[in-house]
RNA sequence: AGGGGAGUCGCCAAGUGGUAAGGCAUCGGAUUUUGAUUCCGACAUUCGCAGGUUCGAUCCCUGCCUCCCCUGCCA
């Protein structure tokens, strides 16, 4: 992470740690975690819960551990694991020796519920989950004791022995804590803390017939990694009693009492971030995989070309606190469009072509112009684009009748050819149905970019162009946003019916060759046009395939 | 017998009994061989509403309104 990177500014969660550090409250250690269940690919949201968690470490000294919440046989995967690894690795966040996974840490909660049991705080229900449901009570009645909830010590640690030794079929059994089936607090209606599943788990095999649950498991883990500040996101904030219950009993067997902070998820327009609906989109074809540029995942982002420090301005720029609020797409492209702005190399592409003829320019001259690399980063030199009387420009950078304000080429209009000559628009070709052929157009010989006196003649527009006879080829994507409203499936509407038809268009463009041999997952800006990238899949040297990250921001677009 | 949270500028978001940071967006203007970037300037007499306490309230008290979360052997 590059020094320069200014830290966050303050927020309720820095305020908590800074107050601990200076009272010592945790004899000084500064530790967070990010704990993702390996059951699916990482989306934007869990980008601000990364960045977070490891930003706040780095900024005050501590460490964040990686920690795989992998207690559900039945929905995690080792694929997952690798994938979330790679992602944070990606973002550019570092966990050092500090991986860790709750399924390390089953024989130690077994252990710590033969505890609980041990004191009366658990007891085994033989329930089914229906009756379970039954006797939970609801929102304006107190539940109902379980007729297993008297059990003796000595029958609940028997019955605990003998689930975990696969003498009983799946839901036969739970453990349960006993804390209190009145308690307003649903999560405290005894909840159940470890199920039978016979079921593999990929990573402790078939060792395991009884699984420990989130609520369990989670404080336990974070108080054995001696978590300092366990941060999370609202939802389980009616968690957190159960949280503390837990820690409190094991007070003297694990001696360690993180404090759970919960702040607000993200929500962003123009996406949908639920677990679900992504599945939904991937599973039915919408998108090509998880990966997909268009996806909010960040996989998907990577192919698309953001970066990751343009996620972390995006977090520090978006700042955390625990109202629900929506950020705006817009924020998160122009984090993008910020960072490439310094970072990315620029590159000329003619994306939608249509031929100009310079009628003065000789046909067998071929002409070195030298265009800088960078505006800004000079060290980053210049590569040598070859002016040819027969160019590729863009389509709309001719207008037979300009409208109001166009300043770019039509007839008797000067413009520059980007690090070229000026030249002065004579008129079009056209076709029997109207359609744009050629632009014509002389050039100024005494106004060569880069030579004494180029300047002496000026013109307002700008355009950049390609040799016909130079130019190259390559598949460009076009991406653009996923759904076309900014709230999809708002109101109870089906979210696919608000998919953008649009959200990509794959044309063929002309490229300058030394696009040819793009690497993949290099950012580029395609001057006047926008970010770019080598796709990280498709792409090879001679056959490179771009993909539009962002485009530039045009005021003129939008004032039409 | 309900419980837990949240409401400060268009979007985020600090702040806190002493008279509303910052960012983004927006709008002006300058610079510019990208209609980009950069730069400069403007941008909440007001903090969900109504009362109260106080010399003074966004902050404390009371009442109300709105929104979000909670009855998985998911996390």
């Amino acid at each position: 992470m590059p020094d320069t990177e200014k830290t966050a500014p303050s927020n309720f969660i820095r305020a908590i740690i800074e107050d601990d550090l200076a009272s010592h409250k945790w004899s000084g250690r500064m530790a967070t975690r990010f704990p993702p269940e390996p059951n699916g690919y990482l989306h934007y949201g869990h980008a601000k819960s990364i960045c977070l968690n490891f930003g706040l470490a780095r900024d005050y000294g501590g460490i964040c551990h990686l920690r795989f919440d992998d207690t559900n046989p039945e929905k995690e995967e080792q694929e997952y694991v690798d994938a979330i690894i790679d992602a944070v690795r990606w973002l550019g966040f570092d966990w050092h020796e500090h991986l860790y996974f709750a399924s390390d840490y089953f024989d130690r909660l077994y252990e710590f519920a033969k505890y609980l049991i041990a004191h009366g705080w658990a007891y085994v229900d033989s329930q089914t989950a229906d009756e379970m449901r039954e006797r939970r009570g609801s929102h304006i009645e107190p539940g109902e004791d379980s007729p297993y909830r008297n059990r003796s010590v000595d029958e609940n640690l028997d019955l605990f022995r003998r689930m975990k030794a696969g003498e009983f079929a799946d839901g036969v059994h739970v453990l349960r804590a006993r804390i209190d089936m009145a308690s307003p607090n649903f999560n405290l209606r005894d909840p159940v803390i470890y199920r039978i599943r016979h079921a593999e788990h990929h990573r402790t095999g078939n060792k395991w017939c009884i699984y420990p649950l989130y609520d369990y498991t989670h404080c336990i883990s974070d108080a054995l990694e001696r978590i300092s500040h366990s941060i999370c996101t609202l939802e389980f904030e009616d968690h957190r009693p159960l949280y503390d219950w837990i820690l409190d009993r094991l007070q003297p067997v694990i001696g360690w009492h993180p404090q759970q902070i919960e702040f607000a998820r993200l929500n962003l327009t123009y996406v949908v971030l639920s677990k679900r609906k992504l599945i939904g989109l991937v599973e039915q074809g919408y998108v090509d995989g998880w990966d997909d540029p268009r996806l909010p995942t960040l996989i998907g982002a990577r192919r698309r070309g953001y970066t990751a420090a343009g996620f972390r301005l995006f977090t520090d720029r978006i700042g955390v606190a625990k109202a629900d609020s929506w950020i705006d797409m817009s924020v998160l492209e122009e984090c993008m469009r910020e960072d490439l702005n310094l970072v990315a190399e620029r590159r000329i592409a003619v994306l939608n072509p249509v031929r100009l003829i310079i009628d003065n320019y000789p046909a067998d001259r071929d002409e070195l112009c030298h265009a800088p690399n960078h505006p800004l980063k000079h060290e980053l030199g210049t590569r040598d684009v070859v002016l040819t009387r027969e160019l590729w420009i863009e389509r709309d950078d001719y207008m037979e009748s300009p409208s109001k304000g166009y300043f770019r080429l039509f007839p008797g209009n000067r413009v520059r050819l980007r690090y070229a000559y000026v030249v002065e628009c004579t008129g079009a070709e056209y076709d029997e149905h109207g359609g744009l052929i050629a632009v014509h157009c002389n050039y100024l010989p005494d106004t060569k970019s880069g030579t004494p006196g180029s300047d002496s003649v000026k013109a307002k527009g700008n355009i950049h162009w390609l040799s016909t006879t130079h130019a190259a080829d390559a598949e460009v994507r076009l991406y653009d946003r996923l759904f076309n409203v900014p709230h999809p499936g708002a109101d109870g509407r089906d979210y696919l019916l608000d998919l953008n038809p649009d959200s990509r268009q794959i044309i063929s463009a002309r490229i300058e060759p030394a696009l040819m041999q793009a690497a993949a997952e290099q950012n580029f800006q395609f001057e006047r046009h926008g970010y770019f990238v080598a796709d990280r899949v498709d792409s090879r040297p001679d056959k490179p395939v771009f993909n539009r990250t962002v485009g530039l921001k045009d005021t003129w677009v939008k004032s039409a």
